[in-house]
Formats: C-alpha cells, structure tokens, sequence
DNA sequence: CTGAAAGCGCTTACAG
DNA sequence: CTGAAAGCGCTTACAG
C-alpha cells in the first residue's frame, strides 16, 4: 500500500493540513523550519508520493497539457515537437497526454473526452502538415495549434517560416554566385507550404535584383525512386546552376537525374533541401544543404503559450499564425556556380 | 460547468448509485430497460463525461499504462511502437502516458514517482534499441520490456528476432542463386543485435549447405556519407555477388562504394539492409529490400501481455526475451547474380 | 499559528 | 430492487 497523507502526519505528529501545505511549499507561518525538516524526512523515509487524483479532484485542476494531433505522433519527421513539448512541460511540472486521432472524427471524438474526463484545461492540436485545421468541438478554451491554424484564426497557432527558409536558402545561393536559381516546387494545391515556399523564392530573388525566370519554376511529382518529368525539364530547358526543393526527397530526385547526365553537385549543379531529414540530408552523397523546419521551437513555443502567462501576456497580437524561423543548414551539396570548369 | 452524476440522477429521479451502475453497463438487476435508456439519453444530454479523478480515487484503479522509455519516444525509428502500442491500448479503453528519460537516472527517478502519483499499475519500458536494460527502482509489478531485456530476465520482455531476419534474406539471396554472399556487420561489441545477426547469416548458409567464408564477413563504420573501408575491402577481396548489411543507412553505403566502381545494382550485386525506414529504402535507387523491424508487434504485444489476462497467462514461459519475427521487405535491390552478363 | 471539518465526484457494500 | 451512506486522499476555508 502507498503512503498517505495521513500517515506523514501520524509519523511527524502534526495535522494532514501541516503536511500538505509544507510538502507544497506553501507553509508560509506553518511549522517550525525544524518540524517542516522533520515532515519533508518523514515523507522521504515512507517514500511517499501525493496521490495525483485525490489532489485533482479536489483542486479542479491537473497538471498535464493534452497533446492531440492528427497523425503527428506516428510520423518521424515531427517527433521534434514532442520532445521539445514535453521537456518544456516537464520545466512547468506538468506531463502530456498524448492522443493520436488518425484524423478520424470519431476518435476525436473520444480524445475529446478522455481530456475532459482527466479534467484538462490546455492542449495542444498539433498538425503533422502545415494546414488549415478544423478543430473538433468541446476542446478546452486554453488551446494551441502547431503546424497548422484554425480557419477563423481565432486559436493561437504557429508555423514555420516557410517563406523565409527560402529566401535564406536562395540568399545563400546568390552569395555564392548564381544567378540562374531553379525552383521545385511541390503542386500549390496539394500543401499550404508550397505556396508560401514559392513566394520565398519570388522574394528572395527580387531582393537580389534577380528577374524571376517562369522557365525556372517547375513542379515535381514527388515519387521517390521514379524518375521525374518536372526535374528533367527543368535541367534541360531552364540550365540552372543551383536548384532549391520543396522538400529533400525532391533533392534526391534532383542527385538522382544529376547523376544520370553526368552532372556533378555541388561543382555542376548545387542543390538545396527543404526539412532537414537527418536520415535523408545526411545520407545522400554529399550531404545536402536544406532549410530545418523548426520543430523544437514550435513545440516549446506551445507550451510556453498554455502554460506560461507572462509569456502569453506579452505574445504578439499580430494576425495569423506565429511564424518559427526556418534556418538554412548548409551542408555539401552547394558551392560556387561552375566550380567544376576552373583548374 | 461539468455535469455530475448527481445532474444526471437529479434530472431522471434515480439515485446517483443506478446511474453510476446503468452508464458502466454494471445494472444488473437494477432499474427497468426503460429507466436505463432515460438514464443515458439524460447523460447524452447533459453531455455528461464521468469525472476520471473521482472514479480512480475511489476504485484505486486508473485506465492508463504507462509508456517510458529512454529515447524511443523521440526517435523516428521506433514511432511505430508508441503508434501500435496506442491503439491497442484504446481496445482496452486504455489510454497510454509517455514518459522520456532520456537516459538520466534522475529523470528516470521522476518518471517513477510521476507513474506513482498518477497510479499506474501497468508500464511498458521501452529501449530504443535491443539491449540489456537496467530498470529504474520502484516499478509497479505488472512491466513489460520492449526492444530489451532485463539483467536477470526476471520481466517479460520482447524483442525483434534479429537472427530470422538475417535469415530470411540469406535464404532469399540463395534461392536466386547466389553463393559468395557477403555480410556487412556493426562491431559486434557495440551492439546485440550484430552478433544475432552474425548467428543468422552462418545458420542460414549451413542450411543451405554452404561454407562460411570469413573472408565475405566484414565490419562497417557505418557513418553516412564517408567512404567506407570495411565495403571497400569486402568487395576488394571477396568478390561476392550479394552482401546483407547490419543496416539500412550501411546498404547506401554499398550503393555509394558500387556506383563508384562503376557495379549496378542488382546485375552486378545484390543488397539487403535492415531496419526498412521507409524514408531511406524507398528513396534509393533501385529501391531497397530489406528486413523490416517489427515495432508495430512488439508494441501490441506489450500491450496485451499487460492489459489481457488469458494473453499472459497462454503466453510462452520460455526462458528469454519473445522474439517477434522480422520479415524481408523485398524491392528491387536484389536479383539473380551476374544478370548483367546475360544477354 | 494549527487542527478539525467539509467536500471534490465517484463507487460499492449495506440497509431497508 | 434501490437509495443513503461511507470513504477514496487530498486541499482549503474556517474556527479556535
């Protein structure tokens, strides 16, 4: 059997009341600093531990963060965001309830009530992609959207910098000397983050006084391991020297095709990612360059949000999502334009 | 507000008892069919959501199984563990608490008295890659390992059959004619499941009626994107028409080392990986067989071990971890040996 | 300053 | 067959 509260106390020879409030650090006149050592040994010696429902159930209050997403928890690349989550929860004291939905409504459903059951007050809807999300009823008002924002924007939500990843990857490219900069692009239609990927682009290159060549954007289908109209098409009939990709599978269609036509990377043709994929950009042959789409932060960002008032107080008021920088990790797959031709 | 059982039994003119009973399907004698249905079309109403603290409080039972592990939670390789385990936990209308440990004893100590504080009685540890395990104290009884093994094996545990694996891609490789099959290998001394997976390879070949040559057996480094001494000499010397590697990021390795001596894969050699991350199999060219782990089993098998009664007690007591087999994944890298010298 | 008491929302053994 | 009562282990407002 566990240790109760009651037991401290018979041991210690104060009220349960005493016990409670200095196990807490909440003793503020209560008990001498000797008694109050005495209670916390005691409390050791039983080895005892505050049981969690009797104190929720009286308190109306616990201490875990609700942790739902769509497919998020089940999908590698994300994990980031749940580390990141949980230790910063772990920085408040509190723990996450994580439940997967697998997008369907019927057990979001039941995720709705498991959270209502244990009583919590503040979750996080996490997205496996960045979208527009539609959010289930009865969630809790404390509440957050990662990787993803409601349709009314009336939930704090964040996103990666999407655009910015590419202009930093673009801007890295034109320090290096190119000027014919190729995009890749994922179908605008199928993902938010095209779109936005391909405005970085546009941007990246007008800031460098580069016209944008329409010949240079090209879209792929995406398949690994077949070979791929949009890439062949775009390396013939545009000739860039530097391509960047909507994500770092496209990059390895790109080493792919590269290969094929004797094309060398990053001295013949330079190559930017998008992701950062350790097991993918640190795999291929040379390791690719990619922009990091910012998991951790998001994650943390989440948790300081729900569970951290003064930094929710101060949280800009900005419409729309908050956007998480996209760092560009250069690795080997890009360098100066031409580089195979000198001596 | 949340309902009560009170607003439920108020509302219908029954004692808070008959509700309790009728909405946990434990109405035995109690109440008529009709009551019954008033009951719980009044709780549907009210929306009404039994409060967990209160009942676990009461019955000293709680629905979750908690899940700690070192790292897996956060790897993207073993994802598929936390996803089965999840699901099959929801069959028991079970819900599962992840804790990380991240490998510190002090936070292992945390994760213990969290799983106190919240009464958990059922835990899967969880190791992020087969290995002996050293258990945190204080444990409740009802624990299971996953991808490890206890010191004392006195903890039901499973793991993947490494050695069947191997196996299967040997005899695969055989059955197309292969002899002179080469095994790329971690250093045994680094982890177990290199020396199972050794084992495999030299079963596999006696059963096929084939010397072992040691010459055909060789150690990797296996660091992404560095050239490799342990592929190069194995091709080198030993000249096989096939190699099985430890893993899958090793197999890129053997791909990198053929295309650089101008070998296709599978005419001039066949390659089987390990592990199926799907990110990194299906990415290469050609795509890649391999022995896939069998993450999804073994989390459903903890679960059961843990949650089902007639499971656990059916279930094998031979001495030793389970071993859940681990299939091959067959692609396009391996085929019939010098099928690029036939016409 | 400290203890006794009430009560959070359930479940269950028991009395009627 | 059903309701009233007790009690799970806490926390907190209150009386002394």
């Amino acid at each position: 059997m566990q240790p109760t509260l009651r037991d401290v106390a018979d041991k210690v020879g104060v009220s349960a009341a005493t016990v409670s409030m200095v196990l807490r650090g909440r003793a503020d006149g209560r008990a001498s600093a000797e008694t109050q050592a005495r209670i916390r040994d005691t409390a050791r010696e039983l080895n005892y531990v505050s049981n969690g429902h009797a104190a929720s159930l009286r308190t109306k209050k616990t201490p875990t963060v609700g942790f739902i997403s769509d497919r998020i928890a089940t999908t590698p690349h994300a994990v980031e965001i749940i580390r990141a989550a949980s230790e910063a929860a772990r920085t408040f004291e509190h723990t996450l309830l994580m439940v997967n939905t697998g997008e369907l409504p019927s057990t979001e459903l039941t995720a709705v009530r498991e959270l209502r059951r244990d009583g919590i007050e503040s979750v996080i809807y996490a997205s496996m992609q960045h979208r527009r999300v539609t959010l289930p009823e009865g969630l809790p008002e404390n509440l957050v959207i990662v990787d993803g924002f409601a349709d009314d924007h009336a939930v704090p939500a964040t996103v990666p910098d999407e655009a910015g990843g590419v202009v930093a990857a673009v801007h890295h490219l034109v320090d290096l000397g190119h000027r014919r900069i190729g995009f890749l692009n994922e179908d605008p239609a199928r993902a938010i983050a095209a779109e936005l990927r391909l405005e970085g682009y546009r941007k990246a290159l007008e800031e460098r006084g580069i016209a944008v060549d329409p010949d240079l954007i090209e879209e792929s289908r995406n398949e690994p391991g077949v070979s791929d109209a949009g890439v062949a098409k775009l390396l013939e009939r545009a000739r860039p020297t530097a391509i960047v990709c909507f994500n770092d599978e496209m990059a390895t269609g790109v080493y792919r095709e590269a290969g094929r036509r004797g094309l060398s990377i990053p001295e013949d043709l330079s190559v930017v990612g998008f992701d950062n994929l350790e097991l993918v950009a640190t795999l291929v042959d040379p390791p690719l360059t990619t922009v990091r789409l910012p998991h951790a932060e998001m994650g943390e960002w989440a948790i300081r949000m729900l569970l951290d008032e003064r930094y929710r107080d101060s949280a800009t008021t900005a419409p729309g999502p908050v956007l998480q920088p996209a760092p560009l990790v250069i690795r080997s797959s890009t360098g100066p334009p031409g580089a195979s031709m000198r001596p």
